[in-house]
RNA sequence: GCGCCCGUAGCUCAGCUGGAUAGAGCGUCUGACUACGGAUCAGAAGGCCAGGGGUUCGAAUCCCUUCGGGCGCACCA
């Protein structure tokens, strides 16, 4: 028996015990009787509060409310014994066949298992990471490469479809910066002022030269010209290498030049449009020789500008018409992934979300992620103090840093420690799951040799209390997925593993699949066989959800 | 000055839409391999959950406040 069955059958009680009840007109939700996993064992498998979050309403007893739920329960097949305790937990005890059910149900289910449909029908737009295509991605954006594809992950694990996608900012004043940075160093000149810092503009600067050979005598529009596109393609293109070395895919690399673009027969740009768009919504105004839009009407701090005093659009109509996109192209919910220093844009996003039409309170999300800083070691061979992804990756290798980075909430600051991560060791949280899996996969390698399979399933005999435990926590899976992507948050997924992997290995010590010595097969031993893949299938589930590899060998 | 985030063991951090005795790893100390991988496991020590007030059957969790940190408050991108 599943939690989501124990938790509907607890439900259907409590609900006819209350309207069985004169006098009120109180509902129970399927909420108010989920489960909860006591932390101690004596506490049975699961546990309620229900009866204590309604004794005070119906004008009864916590403890007897308990009781007459508890006597009800306890008729329920599959349930050993049902207590009450304490102020008025009522705590359920299944028996091992019940218990055990779930090994079956996981090997059955294989990749599926952990998926659910909370979010069926959901169609979200994540962007995230979004740098500019003016120098490699650095620590600073490695954290929501990880955060944010792992985000979409469990999304996806939920039902939702989702489209990962990576705004260009390949318009305005830092691509001009960029180019003469890398055209200096093209031709051998002295660096502008301005210039991008970086050992990384000498070598764009050779590619360059290579790939426009008579850069020399071109005129100085035209070589600049001529050098920003092609800078910026190399530089995008080894973007687009390193994210996916660090396992993160985007669907969707959106170019900031369309929105400024206007349309082959001189139609307006997407800019132009969405600011008429807006206008018609009556959120727009003139004043000072600019145009406005009242954002301040949807809870910002201040009416924003769309057009700066020589007439080019603020990167905010960029934000603003690109938003409108999202909108066009059906999404239902668009989720901004951003650093703490761009806390300052929620309130201009979700108010645009309002003027756009949309309600800011479900159609937009802004998930604000803490500085992540690097202790220690200068990592950078090619440019002094940035730490690039693409040494990170070769320095700790892509699961290490993808675990290390995704096993924390993203709203507490996090401090990468490179030795620490360097370690195979515990050390090491994620040589601890990935090494639980290994083992699951030797044992199954070894009970193949042995003649043990899985021909048969016994899981009344899965009775040790290291069994119980481990069994618990499979049946907690796919709660967690739900409650990862309800909350945003995919380190529940990482600490879950940790959670699974050592009941896996305190049972891995305390019970035996293969026989000893000359002892023959039975029954147990192919149910733990059962109980064994179903726990590598979970850390294998698990582990995809953060973008990290199951081993079958360390 | 205003806004957002944070403050939990010596260190790095969890804490499941408020629950039962506050959790893990590292570090320290003590144990377990002639048996499926010891990259593991068992145990010990270590806490006024920053301080104060409030809400209720019940608070690390919610509200108010003080203190201490991080980050923002552009016609920059």
């Amino acid at each position: 028996m599943t939690p989501a069955e124990l938790s509907s059958i607890l439900h259907a009680i409590v609900s006819g015990l209350i309207a069985a009840r004169e006098n009120t007109d109180l509902s129970v939700t399927e909420a108010d009787t989920v489960l909860e996993r006591p932390r101690s064992r004596e506490h049975g498998d699961w546990a309620s509060n229900i009866a204590m979050k309604f004794a005070k309403r119906l004008g009864t007893n916590p403890r007897d409310f308990a009781q007459e739920i508890a006597a009800k329960l306890a008729e329920t097949p599959g349930i050993a014994t049902v207590d009450v305790a304490g102020p008025g937990f009522i705590n359920i005890t299944l028996d091992a066949a019940s218990a055990g059910e779930v090994a079956r149900q996981i090997v059955e289910a294989g990749e599926a298992y952990g998926t659910n449909d909370s979010l069926a029908g959901q169609r979200i737009n994540m962007e995230f990471v979004s740098a500019n295509p003016t120098g490699p991605l650095h620590l600073g954006h490695t954290r929501w490469a990880a955060l944010g594809d792992s985000t979409a992950r469990v999304l996806r694990a939920a039902g939702a479809e989702v489209t990962n996608e990576y705004y260009i900012n390949d318009a305005g004043a830092q691509m001009d910066k960029f180019g003469r940075s890398v055209l200096a160093a093209a031709l051998e000149e002295p660096a502008p002022e301005d210039a991008y810092p970086g050992a990384y503009i000498a070598v764009l600067g050779e590619k360059v030269r290579a790939r426009i050979p008579n850069l020399a005598e071109l005129d100085r529009a035209e070589a600049l010209a001529q050098t920003t596109e092609v800078a910026y393609e190399i530089q995008l293109a080894e973007i687009q290498r390193s994210l996916e070395n660090f396992n993160v895919h985007f669907d969707v690399f959106f170019s900031e030049r369309t929105l400024h673009a206007a349309g082959p027969n001189g139609e307006p740009s997407p800019i132009e449009a969405s600011i008429d768009r807006l206008r018609e919504q009556g959120h727009v105004f003139e004043a000072d020789d600019a145009i406005w839009v009242r954002t301040t009407d949807f809870g910002d701090d201040k009416d924003r500008v769309f057009t700066r005093g020589n007439g080019i659009f603020t990167y905010f109509a960029a934000d603003a018409a690109y938003y409108l996109n999202k909108m066009d192209r059906g999404f239902t919910e668009k989720i901004y992934m951003l650093g703490a220093d761009h806390h300052g844009y929620i309130g201009r996003l979700t108010a645009i979300a309002g003027a756009a039409g949309d309600n800011p309170e479900t159609d937009i999300t802004v998930l604000i992620g803490q500085m992540v800083n690097l202790d220690g070691a200068k990592l950078s061979k090619r440019a002094g103090n940035i730490v690039e992804l693409d040494d990170l990756l070769e320095w700790l290798g892509a699961d290490a840093l993808r675990y290390w980075l995704g096993r924390y909430p993203a709203d507490s600051p996090l401090s990468l420690e490179g030795e620490k991560l360097r370690s195979r060791s515990n050390d090491n949280p994620v040589f601890y799951v990935q090494y639980a899996h290994a083992r699951t996969c030797a044992v199954g390698r070894n009970a193949a040799a042995a003649g043990v399979d899985r021909s048969s399933f016994a899981p009344e005999l899965l009775t040790h209390e290291s069994e119980t435990e481990l069994l618990g926590a499979l049946q907690e899976f796919p709660r967690m997925v739900a409650r990862a992507a309800e909350l945003r948050e995919p380190h529940r997924i990482a600490r879950y593993l940790e959670e699974l992997a050592a009941h896996f290995h305190r049972w891995y010590d305390n019970t035996r699949v293969l026989p000893l010595g000359d002892e023959p097969i039975g029954d147990l031993h192919r149910t733990r066989l059962w109980v064994n893949d179903a726990v590598g299938q979970v850390i294998r589930n698990g582990l995809d959800l953060l973008g990290v590899t199951a081993p079958e060998r360390l």
